[in-house]
DNA sequence: GTTGCGCCTTGACTTAAGTCAAACTTCAAT
DNA sequence: ATTGAAGTTTGACTTAAGTCAAGGCGCAAC
């Protein structure tokens, strides 16, 4: 498959037309990167922005003693680092590769030169950004005003409802992964996940979860209500 | 003062020439907000976005039972609302004048026909996103991976930085407020506050705060001591 | 002045969640 | 199959920070 096919594909580049397309495939690069490997260090110099073709990557940060705090975890066709092209200088956080991960990467330089040429371009960056920091919000919403039992509920709800409303899901994030996401340790994530099943809102299979009472995740995550 | 100077003298639209400028005031709406009017809540329609003429203005979210997130407390010059216009929809925290605050108001569809002739104030905006997008991050950073001593410390430097490097400043902000900042409550802060004169790291006068050891609040703000 | 209302502090207590340590399960690699 | 490393669970314990309740301070309004 060729460059601008792939490009025309992502969505963020949605509504862009052919010839912008091939704009963008003229500038980007194919990456490789292996699991575990680090697209960029907090703190590093920012030259460009990555969109995932296939695999998955974490974008995080860790305390001086260790402790991770996951931000997102994104898969394909994800962007990640495109702040740091913005405000410039440095990226604000960590990104690793938990998979092969085969990205597209821009230079920001002859990235900007293009929005400087194009509006639609331009929009479509400013709603990117505009959604991340609406997920950011809600992430320190939950970190703040939600006890780890409600941020839980509200992260299940989530991934139920990405998958077509089904309420049997499989996690494709280990338990550690899911407490650096939710800002807590795997210890303290596996106890509340046996409270859920106690309670019989959830019941875990092998690698799944299947919700058993919507309603009383919501309430939790809602904290009108509270595990036993 | 007429519309166009006060646009063209504000950080945002540096570097507009006076013609953007007077087009951008000829879509800019002048309002005055009294001390405690709320200019939206969390959830409502997004018909436009803001800037701080003076005054002051926080936003926020409330938990169910009533625990405030303050997200940032903003000051004249500062614009607020405007994630809201490219995500579409809807606010997603709310925003409350603490002061008497005049404010410039730009609405949604002419903004965005403005920007979509105008790849300058795109760049502008996508910095400014991308700035918030990185005080957002610090914010989960402190909640998530600090603990209140640390946040308090971080946010002292902050602060001392902020006004020219003077190791005394003021509080602009009542103690309520600040905790709300921190993501904890007044006591808690209080009582740190304390432990951090016992260990005569700053000292504090009426409404004001003096950092006596900025090298012992760095090592609490990085986490590499902690208070007795 | 003095009254009253927010703001701030203090103390005693509770609690959610983290730490430490040990054991068990999975699964991939030899 | 065996090993080993990583992921996961469980239990006993510790601790940071929240709750509740009371009292003091400061300032504005009468």
């Amino acid at each position: 498959m060729d460059m601008t096919s792939i490009i025309a594909a992502i969505p963020l580049f949605q509504g862009l037309s052919p010839d912008q397309c091939s704009k963008l495939a003229a500038i980007a690069a194919r990456k490789y990167y292996s699991k575990g490997q680090t697209f960029f260090l907090e703190g590093d110099e920012a030259d460009g922005f990555y969109i995932i073709l296939a695999g998955k990557v974490k974008i995080f940060k860790l305390s001086p003693d260790g402790k991770e705090q996951i931000f997102h975890i994104l898969e394909e066709h994800d962007p990640f680092g495109e702040a740091a092209v913005f405000a410039g200088s440095h990226y604000p956080a960590s990104a690793q590769a938990l998979a092969e991960t085969p990205v597209l990467f821009f230079p920001t330089r002859k990235f900007v030169d293009l929005i400087r040429r194009d509006p639609t371009l331009a929009l479509a960056m400013l709603a990117l950004l505009s959604m991340r920091l609406r997920k950011l919000t809600a992430l320190v919403e939950n970190l703040s005003l939600k006890e780890v039992p409600g941020r839980l509920a509200a992260y299940l709800l989530l991934q139920c409802d990405g998958s077509g409303a089904l309420s049997t899901f499989s996690l494709d994030v280990t338990k550690n992964q899911m407490a650096a996401l939710l800002g807590t340790i795997p210890e303290t994530l596996s106890r509340i996940l046996k409270r859920m099943i106690d309670e019989k809102l959830i019941k875990t299979g092998p690698r799944s979860i299947t919700i058993l009472d919507k309603r009383g995740l919501a309430d939790l995550a809602e904290g009108n209500r509270k595990l036993g």
